[in-house]
DNA sequence: AATTATATCGAACAACGTGTTCAATAGCAA
DNA sequence: TTGCTATTGAACACGTTGTTCGATATAATT
């Protein structure tokens, strides 16, 4: 890619983002954009066609980061684990949403966040998809998967907002802890229709 | 009020509700409202200062009958009921959205699902908080509670979006099932330091 | 019914944002 | 150097916004 087209793309990128952290996504103005970047207005549509995908081309370029170890990591996933593969995997992608802090926490303020969390629910449902068949619950499957992935996201933008409060490690933790105790068994288990608990357990405290 | 006023806010709602239906919040004009309400231009300022201020009009209108009998049960609620009354609620509150699902749906999409869903899970964290002593789980009490908020606001989104696909009855139950089994104990129980399982049980299956 | 109060109308306005065009300039690569 | 391409900045037409104000229509009060 030519030099020159790098340096507009990473001016506006940190140009959007910058403003993202002052204002709503729906009140930032194209100008405004152009102006904290300071390109000419005719190279901005240049690049992009529209602020929503400019929006979508930010979102890409920080999950294609955050998920691009776990997208690898699940080619070598054996589900022998339990819910402690699911508990790291979790874990590892905490750890990289909170060094994107800086974008992130403006993205998902207001509107923006809609479609951030669309894209971001889309990649984590290819994760836990993975993790479903040994999940056990008395609901379907696809009520499952949904309550699992936007839970995460619930508690991922909650987590944000209260200025990562917890540890990654805690918060997946304790996600795992209220989403899938007494949820999760392995492939051991259930070839003999035996349920086990996490391996924490579940302590009722 | 004014039976004008009435009239004119009404049809302010109801332009924008149909609107919603059709495009995304971000992408309806103020013009396109007062031409679809078939008013004056000024006469829509002097209703409301923004767009947003009318979004926030017609969420507010919306909860005030989704949430107004949960509120009013709630002053007779005496924990007795373990996760039934829980569910008994929620089940309720399903079926009011059922009932508004015209303008809900226009709501839910895109941006506008934004603010639909913060003020949404203002008044779910009022029905859920009254029953947090009763959840028991290892994890600080203020993320339980905003995963059970924020995972439910997740379903009843996910639900309305699959054309409500379950019926009220079995969503509130896929949900407790989901989010509650195991975690729930009454009062009694509590003060003896004896966790029980909800009424339905664990079944593993 | 007459009067008072006020909601609506509709046209006009300035200010701003949008998206496009185009010729000139500057920077990259071979 | 020579060609290729990105950027520039001004200009343009167009739509949206939020406000103003006198005229009109409708409601509430007596």
């Amino acid at each position: 890619m030519d030099r020159r087209q790098q340096k507009t793309r990473d001016a506006i990128f940190k140009a959007f983002s910058k403003l993202l952290e002052q204002k709503r996504y729906g009140n930032i103005t194209v100008q405004e954009i152009i102006d904290e970047a300071n390109i000419g207005r005719s190279t901005f549509y240049a690049h992009f066609e529209t602020k929503d995908e400019l929006l979508k081309a930010l979102c890409t370029d920080i999950f294609s980061h955050v998920f691009s170890d776990e997208l690898i990591a699940e080619k070598t996933h054996d589900f022998s684990g339990g819910n402690s593969d699911l508990e790291a995997k979790l874990t590892h992608l905490l750890n990289h949403l909170r060094d994107s802090k800086k974008n992130i926490v403006g993205i998902l303020s207001c509107e923006s966040g809609e479609l951030f969390m669309r894209y971001f629910k889309e990649y984590l449902t290819e994760v836990f998809s993975k993790y479903l068949n040994e999940i056990k619950a008395n609901a379907p499957a696809d009520f499952v998967l949904n309550h699992l992935v936007g839970s995460f996201a619930e508690t991922v933008n909650w987590w944000i907002g209260k200025n990562m409060k917890y540890t990654p490690e805690e918060t997946a933790r304790y996600y795992i802890e209220v989403s899938c105790t007494n949820r999760i068994t392995n492939k051991y288990a259930r070839k003999k229709h035996i349920y086990v608990h996490s391996h924490e357990g579940y302590q009722g405290i």
